[in-house]
DNA sequence: ATCATGATATAACCTTGGGTTATGGTATAA
DNA sequence: TTATACCATAACCCAAGGTTATATCATGAT
């Protein structure tokens, strides 16, 4: 094929009308441009332009020539548009791999104040469990994923978001349990968890049983928004993550049962892949999310 | 804009699928790509390809340039292509300016040959005028026209085709006008020529008045086919193309008759814009036509 | 007629940027 | 481990494309 740059004088020609300019709008002298249709005449054995004293005009090769190369640079530059507007986060697709439990109290302020910022980049968050997240993120359809307690040793890179707490909770007015228990004590009462499947119910049952404690829930539910609403009418003891129940414990709607030993803390953060480059438009919501400097 | 080389660079690779590979497709070597799409990265700002050891992929940004830029080539090529066609006369288009009369007695075996021998290139015949020709010729709706003795010194170029001579005939048995006779002596018998808006019949008038024979026609027509038809069956003396009446002249259908001072011979020629270049298929066309060598 | 203007063409020269060769690093397959 | 295929980097080089200067031609105004 014929140098691409001979057909970008070219159409500039076309389009300006006369040499010089087309030599203006393409920031070089006259005969540069002279010279470049000329070349391009010898490529294509067809004369193009018409000369005359007033300017040039398109021969009748020429009309036919700039019909396509015409169409063809428009489309260059629109996807130089595009990719200008993609580059200014102007436009753009963002695919996040999150939990329910991590979306609701955790990622929503987050999302809102980034879809603030960035109106124009469009956001698709799918609802997993962790394995699945990190199954999605394998196979490239999703950009990143939030999660809590990543293992090590994989084909991610993790980013720490956020430490977490998980303590038992009950009722304000719910009987007994006042002042550090251990946790055997909690044998007594019905107990709330979430379900086997989930992520931080596993990371429980090992702290459980590193602990010698063989306690068994009473309720299983899929979602914390339940277990809440549940312990704060009474039902019993439950197990939630503390930095999403602020609010009930400054209002008293639930109080705090300390254990000893207390479950460790835990992280979540974001995982995404290793040696891969993230989209443009992943990267402004990650640097959103943690804006700390990257080596 | 960007150069467009890098964007055919981008694009070659983009389809390769590795750098290698396209630097053999661009015949070029391997750091020249490496460093080309490089250089595209940075004047976008934006990491376009995913390297790995087994080739390189597009990224989320390289994938959106792509679509644009692939369209855009494919323009550019299908318009190389086409004009290819047209240099090598596989496509193409010519308009020719020529009067009923000469389409009929001179043009159409020329017409079928070229036809024959570019069977891709499109043909529209105007049937006009001269006047109307020339016209046409000016507002760049025909690329030449066939016309006879064309007036000198005006913005057109000629070329001479054929000479030319108009003569009177009658039919086998039509009595008198034996031999020899002069121009006076027709006045004598019905006589038919072409209408007056004709160039030839515009010619031949001037002829007459320079001879000081002011004879009238007895018969004016349109058409040379029933003047020959009329002089055939006897209706009087008709003023045709000696050219033109070969056949019948061999077949005894016509005689000619011979008058002093026979009107001088013309010619009939092309006739296009002077310093406009002629379209490809138009300059075969010509060529076909008289294939002499031009300066 | 004459001159001024604005357009393209041509020639000579210069420089920069794309290309080359050589080499190194890194996954993947044998 | 070796061998292979791929990409990146560095150093060098030279032609292609650009610049300046000038010629030429057509046009329109004085």
């Amino acid at each position: 094929m014929i140098d691409a740059e001979l057909y970008r004088v070219f159409n500039t020609v076309a389009t300006c009308g006369t040499v010089s300019a087309a030599a203006e709008a393409l920031f070089v002298t006259q005969p540069a441009v002279s010279k470049s249709i000329r070349k391009l005449e010898e490529l294509t054995d067809c004369r193009l332009f018409i000369r005359s004293s007033k300017g040039v005009r398109l021969s009748t090769e020429g009309q036919i020539l700039f019909e396509y190369v015409k169409k063809g640079f428009e489309h260059l530059q629109n996807g130089e548009q595009v990719l200008k507007k993609i580059r200014n986060r102007e436009e753009g697709l963002v695919r996040v791999g999150i939990s329910s439990t991590l979306c609701r109290y955790y990622f929503i302020p987050h999302l809102e104040a980034f879809h603030q910022r960035y109106p124009g980049i469009r956001i698709t968050i799918v609802n997993r469990t962790s394995p699945e997240t990190l199954k999605l993120l394998e196979g490239g359809l999703i950009d990143f994923g939030i999660i809590s307690i990543p293992k090590k040793r994989s084909p991610f890179v993790y980013r720490e978001l956020l430490t977490i707490r998980d303590v038992f909770v009950a009722g304000r007015d719910f009987p007994g349990l006042q002042g550090p228990v251990p946790l055997q004590a909690l044998g007594q009462y019905p107990l709330m968890m979430l379900e086997k499947d989930n992520v931080t119910r596993q990371y429980i049952d090992a702290y459980l049983t590193e602990n010698g404690a063989m306690l068994q829930p009473d309720i299983e539910i899929g979602s914390l928004d339940f277990l809440v609403e549940f312990a704060r009418i009474g039902l019993g003891v439950a197990l939630v993550i503390r930095n999403f129940i602020d609010d009930e414990l400054r209002f008293g709607l639930l109080r705090e049962i300390e254990v000893t030993p207390a479950p460790p803390p835990r992280q979540i953060g974001i995982v995404m892949p290793a040696n891969l480059p993230l989209s443009v438009a992943a990267k402004a919501f990650i640097d959103a999310l943690c804006p700390q400097v990257r080596p």
